[in-house]
DNA sequence: TGTCTTGTGTTCGTTTCGTTCATCGACCGG
DNA sequence: CCGGTCGATGAACGAAACGAACACAAGACA
């Protein structure tokens, strides 16, 4: 553990924001160095061009070239470093292509801080047993390297679960303007309990709460989920 | 699922024998065709270069080129095939590097049909979900598909008897949507039993976890087998 | 100001979850 | 034949997550 060196990541991603953000994640992960950080695809090889870099955070969406070049770019060329593709990107097609590329983790902006240490970290027991000048006793323990690597996610929230939680967040993002009796109705919730996950989101500063008028009654709390970002 | 057009699979082999065995297993499996073989890395890449392959059973092995120099000829030239690494190389350096370069699952020979059929059966699941056009829900439907590809077999039980685990992915398959409780039912043990199965089945991405709402109380959490379409 | 109408916010009981720990049997060396 | 270790199990026990119910809030309208 302590006696192995650190992991040294390369951050690239063409928003500044974004960028220092997720050098200052990987910096409060233990084993883990920033050996640099790129804005764009041209910087990025580059800088892996010059060696030192262990594991690479892409953004996928760069200004000159798509990331999955850049991938492809440095697998050709015999590059060692391994990929983490962090992306806004839900098409399904760029994950198959990325998982088709060899990278190790996918994951979807915006990604908290949790999520980022958990994957770099389940990253850190891979490399280590497979950096290792020993051979493999089985089938088994390959699948074992292997699940590790590309585990689920245990994202933990408080009193809520993070799967419905998650369910919240896409039906936020889809539909703009979310009142917490409309979230219950497609949730299949009560809606207290939909209330719940929204006052979450707007505590995290995840959403922002707004009121709705509509002519009598008490007006309506909308739930919008905060800039797309 | 039946509209679907049978995976092409690309056998390579240089032992005649392992050769035909791979083929014989492959033609056993619904919804997986063999498009052809090779005995060598020349002949594997002619028969790629002409198309009309999906997924490549490839030996590491073989007597001109390595299979890790295949791959990544394959890859540079943006051939959209797949590839399960079939070896009998343990060394866990030759599994870092097939990783890097995308391979879908590592397989060490000898192994059982039964073995090849559930990696390609996890395959064709993968496959199906990340070819339609339709874009991931969120973080949780990523990490759900990489688990699926990737998990370890179930048939790898720690601390769980395979006979109890063998009825419970028999009675998982059958009814979907299954509690912890439930199947305790079915299968006379505790819950507490029950699910420790199921989340066995979970952790190698055999199963999927789901919460069902029920009105009052906390919702129950349903154990699904994957690939429900 | 008072009343009506609609939706909010919170309390509290209900149901299930997830974990801990003692138990029971199987295997093993003496 | 006996004591010991190990592996799988389930009873029991907080804790977690939910929703029914209820009191109150906020606007419209007279």
């Amino acid at each position: 553990m302590s006696g192995s060196n650190p992991i040294r990541v390369l951050v690239v991603d063409d928003d500044p924001l974004a960028c220092e953000a997720h050098i200052a994640y990987v910096r409060r992960v233990p084993g883990f160095v920033v050996a640099g950080s790129a804005s764009n695809a041209a910087a990025a090889l580059k800088f892996l061009a010059g060696g030192g870099v262990d594991l690479v955070l892409l953004d996928m969406n760069l200004p000159d070239r798509h990331g999955l070049e850049i991938i492809r770019t440095m697998k050709a060329a015999r590059h060692p470093a391994d990929v983490i593709a962090v992306t806004s990107a839900r098409e399904l097609e760029t994950v198959r292509t990325a998982v088709s590329q060899g990278i190790v983790q996918y994951l979807l902006k915006p990604f908290s801080f949790a999520t980022l240490r958990e994957r770099l970290e389940r990253y850190a027991s891979y490399r280590q047993t497979v950096t290792a000048p020993t051979a493999a006793s089985g089938q088994a323990e390959v699948d074992q390297l292997l699940a590790g690597l590309r585990g689920a996610s245990p994202a933990a929230p408080a009193g809520l679960l993070p799967q419905t939680l998650e369910s919240v967040v896409n039906l936020l993002r889809e539909l703009t303007d979310l009142s917490a009796a409309e979230l219950a109705d497609r949730l299949g919730t009560s809606r207290v309990t939909a209330r719940r996950y929204l006052e979450h989101l707007v505590d995290t500063g995840a959403a922002t709460r707004d009121h709705r008028y509509q002519g009598t009654g008490r007006p309506v709390v909308a739930y919008r989920w905060r800039s797309p970002g």
